[in-house]
RNA sequence: GUCCCCAUCGUCUAGAGGCCUAGGACACCGCCCUUUCACGGCGGCGACACGGGUUCGAAUCCCGUUGGGGACGCCA
């Protein structure tokens, strides 16, 4: 078994191509096959180098592998021009000198006559007629479609059938002597005995056509699975409008790749018994093709965010860090420095850049803390406070050990001699160490900073009651 | 317009004729836990598009309607 994604590098990596390639990997995974990446960059005009660099390190980013490739279709242009070539001698395909403007002028009738345009053939029937075809003169290869209904056994959609006579002469080679992406994708699954093609719901259509050729080349198709589209919240297909469409955005918005792939891998599938977190392998474990839901999908942001957390909270700090430094700047350390306070974090934020903005104030200078306005005015009142905050600078300095068992304890004590609650003194307390309303416990954020620090920031909110 | 496909809570989905007074998850709303924020726990809100069949019985099968999507390129 063989399966393979071919993207075209016209773009960074849409997350319905990364589903789509999910999808295959889980599936080739499942039986053991062999996963392929080839990049269907035959569209001079279009593909770009940078974006199948790019596609590239977004899959690895995501953790779809491949055994394979990346095969460029660039390179084996003389191929699929050769395989042309044999359709045109055993009369399965013909050269057609119709221009781009007299298709355009037949094409723009049929509309205004309100009839579906297809191609008129009239070239086929020169060549049909035996008519000289100069292979020196501008043209494109035309494939010479057969009528009659062809169907197809789908593994997600069941029995699929089109009417032959809906079928155009496509072009297999355009006149820029490039290969058309139906000659392409056939040419070369032949060639790399791809046994399952799992591809987005959009190629639905395209797929009598190459059954069309596979047939033409003696070769058996392979198995299909149309996979169902993934919408945006208009319920069209995913665009910028609607939102971030491609993996590297949600990189940048601080998603975690397990979490990204996780997401996608429930878009379409489910691996039973109400199970959201399921890792790759795990997913691979159980993964068909067969499984495969037919109604599109709409792709609800909200949820990653949720899934990104779980998943945040269940990552050890060492597995969080690499993904984490880019989003720390200046605050970068290395993983030594970072654990604790990671760990400290970590089930608070959904995103990376969530987690970065908390870990902040345990990395600034202590004179760096700002005190958050709302925070301020709600815990920073009281003729008393003053006083407070300096006998509960007095007792910190001296508890020992500075754990938090014994800081809490001499806190509450303290307190307790005022005749007040813990909390008069927790929440300013909590101002002058991370300058903020919510922070994670106060006790955990004193010992992760240690008492040089802690007394330090004290020190600066009593400093500014003061003034 | 033509062809193809799809149709369960707002969203992702479970459901393959009786297990369904339709289950889970996200979001939302309460309550609990709690020094705050999260996490977590408990509860609530909330769907079988509609109409015909078939059947003792239909979310599940068939037909139609409606709605949505996709394809109709010398793009992939």
């Amino acid at each position: 078994m063989k399966l393979r994604f071919a993207p075209s590098p016209t773009g960074f990596l849409h997350v319905g191509g990364a589903r789509t390639a999910i999808f295959n990997l889980l599936h080739a995974r499942h039986y053991g096959g062999t996963m392929l990446l080839r990049i269907e960059d035959t569209d001079v005009e279009r593909s770009k180098q940078h974006h199948a660099e790019q596609i590239v390190s977004s899959l690895q980013w995501l953790g779809v592998e491949w055994d394979e490739g990346p095969i460029y279709q660039s390179d084996r242009l003389d191929r699929y021009r050769e395989r042309a070539e044999e359709l045109i001698a055993s009369g399965k395909a013909y050269r057609c000198y119709c221009t781009v403007e007299e298709l355009d002028a037949e094409r723009t009738a049929a509309e205004t006559a309100g009839n579906p345009y297809r191609y008129s053939g009239r070239c086929r029937r020169r060549a049909e007629a035996g008519e000289a075809q100069p292979d020196d003169a501008p043209h494109v290869i035309r494939f010479a479609v057969t009528s009659g209904a062809i169907e197809f056994h789908d593994l997600i959609r069941g029995d699929v059938h089109f009417e032959g006579e809906l079928i155009d002469d496509f072009v297999l080679i355009r006149s820029d002597a490039y290969p058309t992406y139906h000659l392409s994708v056939v040419v070369d699954d032949i060639d790399m005995e791809i046994t399952h093609v799992a591809r987005g719901d959009d190629h639905l259509s395209n797929t009598p056509k190459h059954i069309l050729l596979f047939r033409a080349f003696g070769a058996e198709p392979p198995v299909f699975a149309h996979l169902p589209l993934i919408l945006g919240g208009d319920r069209k297909r995913l665009s910028k409008r609607t939102g971030a469409t491609s993996a590297e955005e949600y990189r940048e918005m601080g998603i975690v790749p397990a979490a990204l792939f996780n997401f996608l891998t429930l878009l379409g599938w489910n691996p039973g018994g109400d199970r959201e977190l399921i890792s790759r392998d795990e997913a691979a474990a159980i993964f068909d093709l067969s499984g495969v839901n037919k109604a599109p999908a709409v792709f609800d942001p909200e949820k990653l965010l949720w899934m990104n957390g779980q998943y945040l909270m269940r990552m050890t700090a060492d597995e969080i860090y690499p993904h984490l430094v880019p989003f720390l700047g200046e605050n970068v350390r290395p993983i030594e420095a970072l654990r604790e306070i990671i760990d400290l974090n970590k089930m608070r934020g959904r995103t990376l850049v969530e987690l970065a903005s908390l870990m902040e104030p345990f990395l600034i200078a202590d004179d760096a803390i700002v005190y958050d306005e709302e925070a301020s005015k709600k815990h920073l009142k009281g003729d008393e406070l003053a006083l407070r905050m300096n006998e509960l600078y007095d007792v910190l300095a001296k508890t020992e050990p500075f754990d938090v068992t014994a800081t809490e304890q001499a806190l509450r004590a303290l307190a307790e001699s005022h005749g007040v609650s813990a909390a008069k003194f927790i929440h300013p307390l909590r101002l002058a160490l991370t300058g903020r309303g919510a922070s994670p416990p106060i006790f955990d954020v004193a010992v992760v900073l240690g008492r040089e620090r802690t007394l330090a920031r004290l020190k600066r909110l009593i400093d500014k009651l003061a003034s």
